[in-house]
DNA sequence: GTTTATAAATAACGATAGTAATCTATAATT
DNA sequence: AATTATAGATTACTATCGTTATTTATAAAC
């Protein structure tokens, strides 16, 4: 790959990205420059703006780049088991990956909702993707009942595992035993 | 009250306190500065260091308040009853509150999550004090069963009300309405 | 091989961040 | 009434913020 060609801005602006989303996940929005973000993908500051109009524009891609990514890798959602298996999955997230790649809505939800209407808007389809798969998944009920019970699998699924973060590991993983076990609950009744 | 007295003094640092509490949930930690909290409790950013030694003191000072504040005013959660209204008011914060006066976990988790080991554990003590309470009310089954039932209703209602806010009035009330049912689902089945 | 285009570095802008030192004005004390 | 103590304003310092202008260097085109 040559040093100065399309292709190798194309991938400095994909490094841009990827570092502007694990820098502003793991340190909030207003919690990191530019020049941060830059200097993690291997450039300076100056080169920035020859990829993107601004700070908030580059949020915007990196939300919007989430929320692709989280449609596109959804696993298949068929049937009441594979939904608890996704949950057990998103919970084992404070476990196994760290905040930086994990979900941006646990990861940056405050940020979300406050930083302007692409961002939200955005971020409300990353959510309402996966609560259209759950819905679609829960089939021995009314459409209704379905996209009640996925609201609830979903909120304490992403309650959860932010306030697992947030009391530590100990009273975390009862957190999470207690969320999976009510989606076993839920899942199984029906 | 006289201009420059200690009660006086005692006043400002309240109004701050009050000031940053109000700011740091609409706009984060790193999203507001000593200038615009000082300047929210009608003084000059100088003033600041006359009451606290740093942001990040104000900031503990700010969690400890909210955690003390919730245990004192936290209504007595001692029947089934009473968690489903508590749970019910709780959600009802995104209509009647702004998020300024609403819980600190919703408005700032990540921020409680990364800013330090005190408010770290401020914050977490205010959950765990709601989630004793609340253990304590599910009265018809084994401790164990009422700590899991217990984290299964605070997960969602956090989460509830984050994806609420997130999502916006009309998917929110369709959250609020779920988490809500499946909390009296919960507090009636045992 | 010369020219052209451009990605990225360098440098610098004004604004604002957090913080400290100094000054001023007023309340309390004598 | 004069003195002392101090809450808060003013000013200022350094660092960093987001952003822009300029320069450098390299790849592509001719």
């Amino acid at each position: 790959m040559p040093k100065r060609s399309a292709e190798h801005a194309a991938n400095s602006r994909e490094k841009i990205i990827a570092s502007a989303s694990a820098l502003m996940r793991a340190n909030g929005f207003a919690g990191v420059g530019i020049d941060a973000i830059t200097a993690h993908a291997g450039l300076t500051a100056g080169a920035f703006y020859g990829h993107f109009a601004s700070k908030q524009a580059l949020f915007e891609e990196v939300v919007s780049r989430a929320m692709q990514e989280a449609s596109a890798h959804m696993p298949r959602i068929a049937t009441a088991d594979d939904i608890a298996a996704f949950v057990a999955a998103y919970l084992s997230q404070r476990k196994f990956k760290q905040v930086i790649a994990g979900c941006v809505v646990a990861a940056m939800a405050p940020d979300l909702t406050r930083n302007g209407e692409v961002v939200r808007t955005h971020a409300a389809l990353y959510v309402q993707n996966i609560h259209t798969a759950m819905t679609r998944a829960l089939t021995h009920c009314t459409d209704e009942q379905a996209a009640t019970m996925a609201w609830q699998i979903i909120s304490a699924a992403v309650g959860g595992l932010v306030l697992a973060r947030l009391l530590g590991s100990n009273a975390g993983a009862q957190i999470e035993e207690a969320v999976l076990d009510g989606t076993l609950g839920l899942v199984a009744s029906h």
